[in-house]
DNA sequence: AATTACGTATAGTAACGACTGAACGCAATG
DNA sequence: CATTGCGTTCAGTCGTTACTATACGTAATT
């Protein structure tokens, strides 16, 4: 997956495509990550241009639909990635790129780890005497969450 | 579906209903994370059952086709979860879980990180002179993503 | 050889989710 | 009021993907 194109359109502002490659980019690598593409564009935009922008107006800069513009703003505005502001004068909703955006995902990601953690607890209670191998690799997996989930709350620490 | 829902014989139907329950929502888990469903059955069947064991019989286990089952062994042993062990005298291929799964895991997550991180660079070279919230919010992401990788890199090495 | 037992490749299906376009509700403006 | 502009909701479409059924290749058994 390499991705230097750099041969076709040769006298056109280079600037502009890192912008746009960005954008496209981070909406794929959303992808990769379980979140619609167009989240990942959104947020990609507003690492670039900051915002407060209108949703009408972000849904012309990235040429998408209006409903859509409006139902992943919310998620990422749920995800805690942006933030709705309201401008004194204007009726429209801005939103704008929250504060510590990357702490809020992870803090997302610690949720849904510690609910493989309660899995796991539930399992370990359910099993019997015997099961003396599913104890041990059930247990070893909790240990892996539970390291996960302390050191993604130090990296939230840290950014905070 | 009918499962076990009687109350006749006083044995421990508690048990194997905590084991059914982990794998299904193991299976659930790995969905989220990008995962198929199979997949993650097939992974929370080897924490309870450890291994080794046949393709078809595995396929019989969580009763679905041999052919998924196939695919999706073969994707978890590329994920380095699953080992491929030949067993003396059996012509089968056996699958077994692997030394630190989770180890495994995460490296696979920090190598898509680390995409993340050069498409961030490629953005930042590519900016103006006058682009300073861009460049400054792209550093901070950059930054994000470089402390995401070396914890989980950490994580690595405490599990190996 | 013929047959059996296995893993894999392939085509087809069924379900799921993102995205769009058109309606709706609502507030502010004329 | 009527209208305009806004965000949201909802039905529908389109593309993607997991999973199955079938066919195939191969190695061991007979």
């Amino acid at each position: 997956m390499s991705a230097k194109l750099n041969d076709d359109a040769a006298a056109v502002p280079v600037r502009e495509d890192a912008k746009a490659n960005f954008i496209e980019q981070h909406g794929l690598a959303a992808k990769q990550d379980g979140l619609p593409r167009i989240a990942g564009r959104i947020m990609g935009w507003f690492v670039i241009n900051g915002g407060p922008i209108s949703l009408t107006e972000l849904a012309s800069e990235l040429s998408v639909s209006r409903a859509s513009i409006s139902t992943n703003a919310r998620l990422l505005e749920g995800l805690g990635v942006l933030t709705r502001v309201a401008i004194p004068g204007e009726r429209q909703d801005f939103y704008q790129i929250a504060d510590s955006p990357y702490a809020r995902l992870l803090e997302g990601y610690v949720h849904r780890m510690q609910g493989n953690v309660a899995n796991i607890d539930s399992l370990i209670s359910g099993l019997g005497k015997g099961d003396h191998g599913a104890r041990h690799r059930a247990r070893q997996m909790k240990r892996f969450y539970e390291a996960a989930i302390t050191n993604t709350k130090s990296i939230i620490k840290s950014l905070s």
